[in-house]
DNA sequence: GTATTTAATATTGGCGCCAATTTAATGTTG
DNA sequence: CAACATTAAATTGGCGCCAATATTAAATAC
């Protein structure tokens, strides 16, 4: 009937990464855009309803993001959002400044004109999109930081950096006072000017001002040192209306 | 009955990693050993009776591992170790050398008594173990590099080290040159004498030059430029008596 | 005798069911 | 009326079963 398969079975079969899965996806830019806040829970049904799939797929996504130092899983009680502790909200920016010091370093041994012209293009996109549209911006935010890493060329190192973005979201999220913005609007093209410029070092420089920027505008020193995590948690689970008043 | 156990649930169910699986430990460390080798089939069945679990608990090892990046999986046919590209192999190297460089200079930005101790300790293991047990040489090898990791006190950049060393161990498996070593017996010795010596460049040095001759001891140029990589590794899933000859 | 086709076997993938535990609700008591 | 104990509901965890696909073995044709 269908001989010719037996042909093609070299590489008929590609290797499945749950990167491409539209639910690990849907959550990733939830949460990047704060939609999904830490310590929100991941009811199992709930999702499997919402993305209209089984509860294994979700099973199977959730156990991915667990993976991914996203989602927390805690026994017989389901799977949250995780909550980066003060510490651990520092190394992430700690670590930030070492790989995006290092991908802004090789995007500029490598400047070519299509490495400029996404440059350009995104900055554009950056300045240009709504400013109302909140969400958007967030999003966007995210995306500059990731195009560096995919300009440096280093697959590894591009893995590292959407996970330290995703992190960063939650940190961010987690330890935000909650009028301010995430960064002032005028650092990404600020850095990308000076790297199509050619000045190394002002870029570097501009870098890690904008990553201090970013981490000096959280509460990682007054709020919640480090004890009484999980109890924190179970504050904030109640995304849908709480009944009792403040304890 | 047991009524006590209520006042306790804020506490008393902790978050569960799989890090801390024995089986993941166990494939892992096969894999850091060079035990399990690119390519090697990873059989549900044939796990589940090796480390006497149950088949679903297998799955979510590999799941767990696909996600790592130390696992492919590919549908309907299962799970094999896998086997990075020549490209991804020098991408590896090249964030290690970020990495590594950023973790001996936390390291010696911050060299308590307990770090020189610990890495005096590290050494005297390295230099005094048996040489004939090349299993636990290269066991030691990637515990040198973690050590580092571990002292410079940043758990994010420790995660991305041990994911870098296990990677690093694939790219080895898979690049080899079949007789030669890992890396030169005296390197790590060199390394942690400048370090405690306070020869901050010296030791970068050394650190970058021990990367580089690992990296130099593969056949990343001319060993397989980057085709046919899917059906180099079917030639070598046959790990059990191949019975035809070569192609 | 080699290659192709066909059948048999083994392995993976997924769905449903039921047990274990937690969480919410209800009733009781001081 | 508040706090505790008990009961009921909901959710997660795990196991077995069966379908879908790939791999191996056998059979047939050239």
């Amino acid at each position: 009937m269908k001989p010719a398969r037996k042909d093609r079975e070299s590489d008929a079969a590609e290797p499945r990464t749950m990167d491409d899965d539209p639910v690990v996806q849907g959550i990733l830019k939830a949460i990047s855009q704060k939609r999904l806040k830490p310590g929100t829970k991941l009811g199992e049904d709930a999702l499997a309803q919402v993305f209209e799939t089984t509860r294994i797929h979700i099973r199977q996504v959730l156990a991915h993001l667990v993976s991914r130092h996203i989602v927390t899983h805690f026994p017989n009680r389901g799977a949250f959002i995780y909550r980066p502790t003060v510490q651990e909200a520092r190394d992430i920016f700690a670590a930030r400044r070492v790989l995006e010091t290092a991908t802004v370093n090789a995007v500029m041994n490598n400047l070519t004109d299509e490495a400029r012209t996404k440059l350009k293009l995104h900055i554009g996109r950056e300045t240009g999109h709504d400013r109302n549209d909140r969400w958007a911006s967030l999003a966007l935010t995210a995306d500059f930081h990731i195009l560096i890493a995919e300009l440096a060329g280093n697959t590894v190192l591009l893995d590292f950096a959407k996970e330290l973005m995703l992190r960063t979201s939650l940190a961010i999220a987690t330890f935000e006072v909650p009028g301010s913005l995430d960064c002032s609007p005028d650092a990404h093209p600020v850095i990308a000017d000076l790297m199509l410029a050619g000045d190394r070092a002002g870029a570097l420089a501009a870098m890690n001002r904008h990553l201090d920027e970013i981490e000096h505008r959280l509460h990682l020193g007054t709020t919640a040192p480090d004890p009484d995590d999980i109890v924190a948690i179970f504050q904030d689970i109640g995304i849908v209306p709480v009944s009792r008043g403040a304890a």
